[in-house]
DNA sequence: ATTTTCGGTTAGTGTTCACTAACTCGATTC
DNA sequence: GAATCGAGTTAGTGAACACTAACCGAAAAT
């Protein structure tokens, strides 16, 4: 998951003392192994004692890191939404022109999908489960994400409808997030490098066809 | 629980009275009902109790109609999946060549998609919260209608390997699939009919590119 | 007309689980 | 070196919930 959003929910100051970076590595492993468990046997099917054991603490020490089972997938979902509009930012500072620009966001989101497919699945099943304020949250930043996208395919495509053009996107957002899914029933898959192609054509054909 | 695989659904022999007609409208309406719950707010989030609810009885009438509460999920995906697979079946016998066949599927599936939503979206989400006897039976008629999809996409695409073709085809459940998801995000979309010609265009795309 | 069947009811029961209480002990602070 | 802090521990606690028990009354079977 890496990136640590922004402020979020480390401390604003990390106090550099020992105790305070084994810390922060306890709330990021609890993180990382929460999304996997979430993933695999849905949020409710994780217990906050499945929590503590998969990072070798047991039951409640979670609560010195999360002041709820719900504030795991916040920070989950809250991360994961913030790291893609943050990247597609980033991708779009730099294309020189708008097909560039939906090259690389495809490209992008492949990597995200096939690089943090566990929260890729849980973003995509538990969002329901969120409090309402943090639901908010993050619907807002999954909007502004696909705002990206539908900015740039009206660039490309400006004789289409704008409802038309975001409808695309969604559709190719399940395209390209179908690996998560597709990665946890046991079918025989091509090779990562020539998935990674194979995710880029589709989703370029179906957008632009 | 549950092991009722086979004959599942629809009873035996359903007897013609007064009263087992009205068992298998209330079983019929709970299973619409629980599709419609089980998508809204998850599995794990529906108690019995909603469940008798929603159709004008209380909690433990349901175990009159189902073993318990696994076996109500059962009911759902083992229909889809089979109603899936009948469907793949019956459209492929008309075909009169590959492109036709090809075209047909997409055609089936995307009206599938937009009719059962609910359904859609139970399936692909909460598959590992069944028990495993029925998950293996819902594996096995889902990979079956990969199948046709797979073979159909064999004969237009001969130069391409089966593993890609079988990938490609889960990309594009992924597309087609998307619509249930985001029907529950409250974003404006197209009107019906144009969902329909859009998401045909682009699996196709996506498919053939 | 009598008996049986069975879909419904309300009232438990046992378990699971999120979360709290009280305490321990090493690292940090003074 | 003494005082404090805070991440961990084990032992509850209370609520939610799947499922069972016992009973009721009308439809079905005899």
């Amino acid at each position: 998951m890496a990136s640590t959003p922004a402020q979020a929910q480390t401390a604003l100051q990390p106090p550099l003392t020992e105790r305070g970076r084994q810390k922060a590595d306890r709330r990021e492993a609890i993180l990382t192994a929460a999304a996997r468990l979430f993933a695999e046997r849905g949020y409710a099917g994780v217990t906050i004692e499945d929590l503590g054991t998969a990072v070798g603490v047991s039951g409640p020490a979670v609560y010195r890191h999360f002041t709820g089972k719900s504030a795991v997938l916040a920070a989950i979902l809250e991360g994961a939404s913030r790291s893609l509009l943050d990247g597609a930012e980033r991708v779009l500072a730099e294309a020189p022109d708008a097909a560039a620009a939906l090259r690389s966001l495809i490209r992008f989101h492949v990597d995200f999908a096939l690089g943090e497919a566990d929260v890729i699945a849980v973003q995509d099943r538990e969002l329901e489960q969120l409090d309402p304020g943090v639901r908010h949250e993050v619907r807002s930043l999954q909007r502004r994400y696909v705002e990206r996208w539908v900015d740039t395919l009206a660039e490309l495509r400006p004789d289409r409808a704008e409802v038309e053009l975001r409808f695309r996107a969604h559709a190719a957002f399940g395209l390209l997030n179908s690996t998560p899914h597709s990665a946890r029933t046991p079918g025989r898959r091509p090779a990562d490098g020539t998935i990674r192609g194979i995710l880029e054509e589709m989703a370029w054909a179906s957008l632009m066809s």
